[in-house]
DNA sequence: ACTCATTAATCAGGGCACTGACTATTTATA
DNA sequence: TATAAATAGTCAGTGCCCTGATTAATGAGT
């Protein structure tokens, strides 16, 4: 009795939105490099000589997710891990020349394949996509740490 | 050179709103029971006795998904699986009472979190929020079989 | 200097998600 | 009826994603 109405789930349309995201990927941009693997070529891009911790902070991915991604990308040969001499704890990371050829390949991929996901959305209702998905997620992850409680509670 | 603005790529976009809900269903619904079982719980309390590969159909998910989900429910003793008679290929899969008590429990608990989860949105955006994410994850599952090739040359 | 807390990274373990290859059963057809 | 095609489920392999425990290096306070 009382099933519910799944499409009115928001966590499950994000998984299918997620599927439906990573079918097009494979199809439209590459089958070897993954979405999280091009996010992190990405971040190297913008800040190159990040350690890992801060490239899983800018790309969204735990200690753990970034390690393993990292590891893939370096068993591909697409970046260098080296030890920060300033802070043995740290592994500073670069992109190979190889890593940068691939990052610009890809840039130019996933462009069109954005279009073609965002497709059936008008110019207006994308931007509203876009909004709506980013407060979302911003809010939720702002439970995590409660730097600002919003279940009351000062002190 | 050239990095890109990961804010406007609605693949980064569904991961981090996934993994904004995961966190949000890990703390107010369950962390024994993940949102893609809580589905299935959900699927069979619709429509007891269907087979697998169709419970993976109305939830989203392929059938070497399916099967490991299925199995981790019935390691937790929330549904059992029978041989069709009609056809020995099938499963037949039915909640135990111990099944039927989780998902009400959980059907109060999801509602809960939806409100938390959705709470940043306004009413009217919430509806919108729902259409644009199903029309764009619905018309990328469309290109599922696509009658020509996509991969390389376009016409 | 020495202890103690913090921090970067790793490891073990569990779960989700896909593809491609394989088995067993059913069904269509030659 | 014998065989071929289709279908349900399993298995192997790869990758993403998280938590909790551990290790190594750093930094602070005494």
């Amino acid at each position: 009795m009382a099933a519910v109405d799944l499409t009115t789930h928001p966590g499950h349309l994000a998984r299918r939105l997620q599927q439906a995201h990573y079918l097009l990927w494979n199809t439209m941009v590459s089958e070897e490099i993954t979405s999280p693997q091009f996010a992190v070529l990405n971040a190297l891009v913008a800040e190159p000589g990040l350690d890992q911790r801060t490239v899983g902070e800018r790309v969204g991915l735990d200690r753990s997710t970034i390690a393993e991604v990292i590891s893939r990308l370096m068993r591909r040969e697409l970046l260098d891990k080296v030890r920060d001499p300033q802070d043995g704890r740290r592994y500073l990371l670069h992109l190979t020349d190889e890593g940068k050829r691939t990052h610009r390949k890809l840039t130019l991929r996933t462009a069109r394949m954005n279009q073609v996901f965002l497709g059936p959305l008008s110019a207006d209702e994308q931007t509203v996509f876009f909004d709506l998905i980013q407060r979302v997620s911003d809010a939720a992850e702002g439970l995590r740490n409660p730097a600002e409680p919003l279940a009351a509670t000062r002190t």
